[in-house]
DNA sequence: CGACATCCATGCCGTCAGGTTATGGATGCA
DNA sequence: TGCATCCATAACCTGACGGCATGGATGTCG
């Protein structure tokens, strides 16, 4: 009789995909498996879900019934999950904070500075997340905050704060021929392969892409994708393609065989801090975000920076 | 990643009974099988949820979050699982009832006759319950609606309609002294041992076995448990006690060795139907307590008796 | 009209999660 | 000191579940 939100998760994914095959690779189970599951589900609901079809798999009244309280029951138990964890850390003093690789660059460190100034007893974990994880562990609360670039899937479940934004620059192999350029037309790169983040990104992949800036006729080729910085770093520099970074990841990710050249005709970037709004009232998040906007606020230079407006 | 109802319905067993035996046994599974979902369960979240002692086991700070949240997540499951089953029902045009042995009585047979002309298209399914099945199968969504004996268990939780209410009498074996009376006061049977319904069904239970209308110097003495009609009927027969009964019951459960005796002393009894509020909107399932109703206000007689006062 | 592609179901098998029983260690209590 | 209580651990076993390979149904296209 006991419902697992597993078997819930997996129905969720069949119904919004209406096909087996493709909701078992997105779940990354293999379609028998899936089959099974959904099985399973009917028996223990003693209810019949979908229709099976040639065309794929279509919701019966009883499956629309249960899709529209799916993500009820999920929300709640991400919901419960989360705040058991941050309670964990809180009762840890540890904050734990995510980021996307290149999302704050040398600002995380004045703002790290900063917290540990007004929270002496805290410490702060930093963790580092891979571009298929885009919230950087905030959805699966991982995470009590993170500083990720924007937009990020999801982004209006969440609070976001802007902390900065930047130029895109592009990132090049030294050998490439437009390596050695002072700056250069995006359109100038619209037949290069990219490196792209994993296809499962969706909106964040395509940013960095920056297939808004391309015409329609011109799809982006990938030349190879990575989830990592390093292997990006390795993708670009042994010549599978080029790619769009923030102007800071020239300071960052400098190393040899990679090239940073200015770009224009692609839209700047901004950097948030971003946190649920269950911690809306959890003062050590709201610290944290004051200790992030003051940092920037005084500018990446640190002390020697004049204060400035904050919220 | 993925938390399983199963293991947040352990926990709550946990968190209530504050000790991980007394929770295994209510959970019918044996005590080490619950130490490891536990277990389980803290190496999902990252989190230690109880501190363990000689005492048992107490709620950590986590621990406290999470239980504020389980009682969501369960209730969320719970609805989708219902309103689920139930769809199903109305696709399968069916409407399923619930009833506790000797609920209805008589009165029954006039619901589902009155129903049958409102709604010529649906089958009515009935569903005789066990007593230690207290909601007749509405709780798990098993039926969308049923005819219970009031109070019972979570009943607040449900939409209500007192349907009627009739003398409780007492049901003895039929060698007993006190069988051929005409009428009895319930404190002659206080020495009496009693047929008792599963002790699970807390209140439920109490109520049948009226002790209520006990001094308290003068306890329950309980000769056997049963969870069925024929069960119980059989132990009185057999003279392992007596018990109570609504007075339909003497119609309804006459049989060669039991005798049925009005009794002074005990507060009468009533029944209602029950649904759940989810459908409070749902035509099929308004119309069935309108012939509740309906059948009821025109009396057990049927056409021949002459309408009386409902609720 | 037949080869093919697509999509879901089934059979078989191996692995491991999760249950049970039996037992151990810690700790109050008589 | 022996006992009772309570949780943890060990050893074992069953079966749930996932993967692979394959089958059946059904459109599609050359």
């Amino acid at each position: 009789m006991d419902v697992d939100s597993r078997l819930l998760r997996s129905f969720a994914a069949v119904a919004e995909e209406g096909n087996l095959t493709r909701a078992a690779e997105r779940l990354y189970v293999s379609q028998p498996a899936l089959t099974k599951q959904i099985k399973q589900l009917e028996q223990l609901l003693g209810v019949r879900l979908f229709t099976r079809s040639r065309a794929g798999m279509a919701l019966t009244g009883p499956g629309r019934a249960l899709a529209a309280r799916t993500p009820d029951v999920l929300a709640a138990v991400d919901t419960a999950v989360r705040e058991t964890r941050s309670a964990g850390r809180a009762e840890a003093r540890v904050l734990r904070v995510g980021f996307l690789a290149s999302a704050a660059n040398e600002a995380t460190q004045d703002i790290v500075a900063d917290f540990g100034r007004r929270r002496p007893g805290l410490r702060v974990e930093l963790r580092q997340a891979a571009w298929s994880n885009p919230t950087a562990g905030l959805a699966d609360g991982e995470v009590d905050a993170a500083l990720l670039r924007l937009p990020f899937p999801g982004q209006d479940t969440y609070r976001v704060e802007v902390l900065l934004t930047e130029e895109r620059v592009a990132v090049l192999p030294s050998t490439h021929a437009l390596a050695g350029r002072a700056r250069l037309d995006f359109r100038e790169l619209w037949d290069e392969p990219f490196i792209a983040a994993p296809p499962t990104t969706g909106p964040f992949c395509d940013y960095w892409l920056a297939v808004e800036a391309r015409p329609a006729d011109r799809p982006v080729k990938i030349g190879a994708v990575t989830d990592q910085p390093d292997e990006w770093l390795s993708a670009i520099a042994n010549g599978y393609g080029v790619a769009l970074a923030p102007a800071s990841a020239a300071r960052f990710y400098a190393r040899p065989g990679v090239s940073y050249v200015p770009v224009d005709g692609v839209a700047p970037t901004s950097v948030g801090v971003a946190w649920a709004p269950a911690d809306d009232e959890n003062p050590v998040v709201r610290d944290f975000v004051r200790s992030c906007l003051r940092a920037v606020g005084e500018g990446p230079a640190g002390p020697t920076g004049s204060p400035t407006t904050g919220p």
